[in-house]
DNA sequence: ACACGTCTGTCCCACAGCGCACATAGGTCG
DNA sequence: CGACCTATGTGCGCTGTGGGACAGACGTGT
């Protein structure tokens, strides 16, 4: 709770695209954005639904889903401090997803005028966004590839890591039930991943609390799905990084 | 062959975002693009790769699809003479997907400097292009869901018909390999899902040549992943379309 | 302290789909 | 016509996971 796992990536404050901005953008940006606390299971909007203000997460995990006719949902993207829920943004029109906050934490609101304005204005504002979405697309479509041929177990630990990385804590609260609608899996089946999760230490599970105990263990039973995903999404905050490492790039105590 | 079966989604000679261009914009369109032909397996570009050229589909289909470190692929949208093959575009990026031909075709090819020209310049474009990259985040959106949850057979007939919409006619060649593929499923379980749907009358599968017999059955055999894709990109061509019918809405004759 | 609600671990059966293998039909080329 | 390649149909055992149910552990409020 009080280090950061996960070499930079954790939260740490600030939404990781609005560091990225120059300063006058960025002081605009603060000028017209408004922090709300988004409690667990908040809907920011439904599929089809005019976009009317996009929000910048500092803490907390917020997931895109796609809900199916008879109830169902799956994930098919999660968002945190290193990106924006809302985009693509096109006015009047709506996207195809849900966005649900997934574990609690603050965001920063933006009306969408607002964020127009400021898109049409500023040049490093446009790239960056337009980079955050080209890396969102690939999130998932790597998520459906991901959510077609790796094991629940595989998957689970995906998820796992990804929230890790952006709630910036070894601990927090997801249950079995909730972790499965996000999964497409049944809460037995991820009560019996979890739980072999748990038997080789990587993980505790008690009662809606999760906490990461061996964060390299869990890389190693995770799909590649975690690592593509990350190192394309940090491609978009940090040009320098690298192309295409095998699996976690800031952590060098890679066993194997 | 001579008809549409589709009732305005097949091909009919054109790319249709270009047919719904003001006029001005589609004679400088049309002076910058070539055409090319696009033998089958034809790969357009690379995960991570800048993208050179965009692509609109003429007849034929193109598909994204997500590679995996063990050779695997999963197609993650299928791309017609609805739409565009290169978007979200952001000059020295690369999409995370491979875009790859999958029914032999012709489309219209576009050097990306002249696209993100005339993006810059007509909003009408604009436009058109942002509501199309908002759609195609749903359409992946939704197969996402649709790889998790829904059954070879659904999908199956998913992809069939999302390809007889594109190629605007009623036979057309893929083989089971190659589709398995596609679905992420193998061979066998493709083989016996069409032959399934050959027994109940739906189609004809004869050495690679797929010929679609009862469309309206196939609707019915498949998952509602067909119609709401489908849906959400024919209001990117034409605004006035419904917002969310239960199924095909240009087929009058729709059973149950 | 107790009751109740929530969350988790587990067990049963059923089944779709994988992994593998093999036979056969359709097409091509000599 | 025959060899050969490609594509499809099919069979069999195995496993992961769905569907459903139940008991126990934990936590909270009274």
């Amino acid at each position: 709770m009080n280090e950061d796992p996960t070499g930079g990536v954790a939260a740490g404050g600030e939404n990781r695209i609005l560091t990225a901005l120059p300063s006058s953008d960025r002081r605009e940006l603060f000028s017209v954005v408004r922090s709300v606390t988004l409690p667990v299971k908040t809907v920011l909007f439904e599929p089809g639904a005019p976009i009317e203000a996009l929000y910048f997460p500092v803490d907390g995990v917020i997931s895109l889903v796609t809900p199916l006719h008879d109830g169902a949902i799956v994930e098919v993207a999660t968002i945190g401090n290193e990106g924006i829920v809302g985009v693509p943004l096109v006015p009047l029109s709506g996207l195809a997803v849900r966005a649900i906050s997934q574990v609690a934490g603050h965001s920063l609101r933006m009306e969408a005028a607002a964020f127009l304005s400021l898109f049409d204005r500023s040049r490093a504002f446009q790239s960056l966004v337009d980079k955050y979405t080209q890396a969102l697309f690939g999130q998932i479509s790597q998520a459906a590839a991901c959510n077609r041929l790796h094991s629940s177990e595989e998957r689970l630990s995906r998820w796992l890591l990804m929230s890790h990385d952006r709630v910036g804590a070894d601990q927090f609260m997801i249950t079995q039930e909730f972790l499965g609608q996000m999964l497409g899996a049944r809460r037995s089946t991820v009560s019996v991943s979890a739980g072999i999760l748990q038997r080789a230490g990587l993980i505790r599970y008690v009662r809606g609390h999760v906490t990461i105990v061996d964060r390299a263990g869990l890389e190693a039973v995770s799909c590649e799905c975690y690592s593509v995903i990350r190192t394309e999404l940090e491609r978009v905050v940090d040009p320098a990084a690298p192309p295409h490492p095998p699996r976690s790039p800031s952590d060098p105590r890679h066993p194997e």
